[in-house]
DNA sequence: CGGCAAATGAGGGATTTCCCTCATGTGCAT
DNA sequence: ATGCACATGAGGGAAATCCCTCATTTGCCG
């Protein structure tokens, strides 16, 4: 597949996503759209930081639809080995805390992948020109009050542990503390959460993409 | 957009996906490869029922990314409405049991969305033939042992609100029974799944489709 | 008719959550 | 240095869970 606009100056682009028809339909817009000549194609996240090191392209195209820091950290990782390649995040996810936190990162781009396509599409040659575009779609979810407060770290991680079907007393043995402290960070969280049991509580996690459904809960 | 082979004869389509750059997708491979007209596109499963009805297709493609109940029984109405339309359900979900109830649902191809897309594109033409494919990569998931036993319809309901994060007592009052019946239930449902917290019940409830994370789950 | 699965319900006990209060130490910032 | 957020831990009590056993009714199948 070469290049729609062999006047410009090369560039190249790889695409990370693990349903191949997206990556396809990917492949086609930045290629269309962009001129960019897609070199790499990834499958899961370890895929793409490996292809970001060994063709620091000009362009990526990133699926976050895997566990919070695994999703964040490819981000973060890919930044780190080509601070020169743009990253768009195309996502399945909704929620206002990972939205927010991409944004943060520094993203180029970020698209939701129910969303309206032509945003995506016309923000190609805008990002690939250096511009950073957040589709409405994210905005719009951006703009809605935050009430969900911010967890400390450690919260988060007790979140995540109790969402997999850990027990306070195992979670304990786990962090080498005692049970009653997991007790009372749970009890903070529910608190701060204003939820009122597990299933509520992983009903937030999933919603945060803090974890994911298919790999990491217990089998 | 119209048919890429003019000599046959006229093939309409629909495709329903909640995701625009899916739905693209499946348009161009039905199109292309199975020369059909697509008249119409569905980001919902009721979108979907009404489009059935209004247009009766040669063929429609089907994502059950959603609920249990609403994915298969989209496809049960769909049949019922338009029993000639041949139906085609790519989907994200790998768990045995959803994809078992779809083979004998009688659904005529069954593909995943993380798959090979050849499989699909091969497909589509022996499909419109009247056959009926399965995918290869669904065939290996269904060859493999079910460890996953068989639950009870009611079983089924009590998973999904515990899932939901009810307790026992609200589930009682919502179905008027007791409480003690929900715990009964409860208590063979985790030992026929062999689990044993809330956590770890609401994760095979994901895999198994039967309620959405996004949607379904207590805000 | 006899057998069996499904749904209902109770008793009861061990364990765990859930949610208060209170206390201590550490590190960071104004 | 004086807060302040964070992590740690305890006490304690009400509630819900998890998981046994046992029993009844219903309906279906051979």
């Amino acid at each position: 597949m070469s290049s729609a606009h062999p006047d410009l100056p090369p560039r190249t682009g790889i695409v990370a996503d693990d349903h191949v028809m997206l990556r396809n339909g990917m492949c086609d817009l930045l290629n269309e759209h962009g001129g960019v000549d897609i070199v790499g194609q990834a499958g899961t996240g370890i895929e793409a930081i490996s292809m970001v090191k060994q063709f620091r392209p000009t362009i990526m195209s990133l699926d976050i639809g895997m566990p919070y820091a695994q999703g964040i950290d490819v981000f973060v990782e890919a930044r780190r080995w080509s601070p020169e390649t743009k990253v768009i995040v195309f996502t399945g996810m909704t929620s206002h805390g990972l939205l927010g936190e991409l944004v943060n990162a520094g993203v180029d781009g970020l698209f939701m992948k129910n969303g309206d396509l032509g945003h995506l599409i016309k923000a190609i040659p805008l990002i690939l020109s250096g511009g950073r575009i957040i589709s409405p779609d994210v905005t719009a979810i951006l703009e809605t009050v935050e009430d969900s407060p911010e967890l400390t770290p450690r919260e988060r991680q007790i979140l995540s542990l109790v969402s997999r079907g850990y027990a306070n007393r195992e979670i304990g043995e786990r962090l080498g503390v005692s049970a009653k402290t997991i007790d009372n960070h749970r009890t903070n969280l529910m608190r701060k959460l204003d939820v009122h049991s597990v299933a509520e509580l992983l009903a937030y996690a999933l919603r945060e993409g803090l974890l994911d459904a298919q790999r990491e809960l217990r089998p």
